[in-house]
DNA sequence: TGTACATCAGTGAACGCGCGTTCACTGATGTAC
DNA sequence: TGTACATCAGTGAACGCGCGTTCACTGATGTAC
């Protein structure tokens, strides 16, 4: 039956919500329509008066992976400042609690090796999450500011490439060598 | 009909090729028992005379891949030395034409974002090739010898997350962008 | 070395299954009066 | 404010399709004599 305005906004949000955890835990196209509305305690014929397509759904759940991951950062930004900030953002980001909870972890190392072959759609939604997310880690760079920006994506392509080949050898110890020697960073 | 040993060998050899390109462009799950047995020349249904599964094939297929790519790294050791060797290593994976030829390319970066949600058999693979790989990054590595294999695993990281957020954004100016910043190393 | 025959690599149709998407239907919501 | 009714969010069956895997069959290969 019809749904009030409020109850559909609302279920919209839960698909978005179950979409944007669901696929970062088990790829954007092993997620089924089918799935993730269950997980969103609809039926999955519905799914088509919220959304143009499944792909439209990706874009906007990686959006909003984004957006949460890059909040959780300006938050501690705020309340630690800066360099300590960062220092956490990095220390939370390789540890064994981040590989294994892909749902709630960095959208990127989650789904950046699906994006390159994703929908126009989709790799938007990671262009423009990733923008954000250089952007907010470059602004808490130290060091020269003309090289703030570059330190912030080496810095992040570190990171990601570190939690991808870890979550990839699926092997503990070698994993958690990888996590370590990332956490160390060269003298600058 | 009955196929000679020696057709059968060459048989199993196209296959395991063709897999590893095409896996490597595609995905693991994306591309098909019968995609890849026509890529080979042959049909879907003498696959099984081959592999036990698709997760096997993927395994062995991964492997090779690895191998073709150390194995290219090594060569460029020897001819000229490890210095010259890992700065052109690194030179030729950071560029635009790496990203866009992923069936050439490092696996790692092409499909380690797979493996994370792949059969224990095919992260086997995963981690074989990551330890030859990081083994000769580090033999080639200078600096303190303690400190070499972490270097390796540290440059390894930055160039992996590299490729990956470069071909998942899809933006050629910020792709890069990522790739001239990951580019640029820090002094030591 | 020659021959009879068992083996088995490759073929192509078929299997059950899950996918994204569509659709007729239901009944509470929102609106026009 | 109350009422009649058009709208449409959600349901669940159905659609065509491609997937990994199986299987009966074919005929060249490899082997036993």
């Amino acid at each position: 039956m019809r749904m009030s305005r409020d109850a559909m906004a609302r279920h919209r949000k839960d698909i978005v919500a179950a979409a944007s955890r669901m696929m970062r835990e088990r790829g954007i196209s092993a997620t089924s329509v089918a799935d993730l509305m269950q997980a969103a305690n609809l039926t999955h014929g519905g799914f088509y008066r919220h959304f143009e397509s499944k792909d439209a759904l990706a874009a906007e759940a990686i959006a909003a992976a984004f957006d949460d991951h890059v909040r959780g950062l300006g938050t501690n930004i705020e309340k630690l400042g800066p360099e300590a900030a960062v220092e956490d953002y990095v220390g939370d980001y390789l540890t064994r609690r981040h590989l294994t909870r892909p749902g709630f972890g960095c959208p990127m190392a989650a789904l950046g090796g699906d994006g390159a072959r994703e929908a126009k759609v989709v790799q938007e939604a990671f262009a423009g999450g990733t923008r954000k997310l250089i952007d907010r880690l470059a602004a808490a760079q130290t060091g020269a500011p003309a090289e703030r920006r570059a330190a912030a994506i080496r810095l992040l392509a570190t990171i990601v490439g570190a939690v991808v080949m870890s979550r990839a050898v699926g092997e503990a110890d070698l994993g958690d060598e990888i996590l370590a020697a990332s956490r160390e960073r060269p003298a600058p």
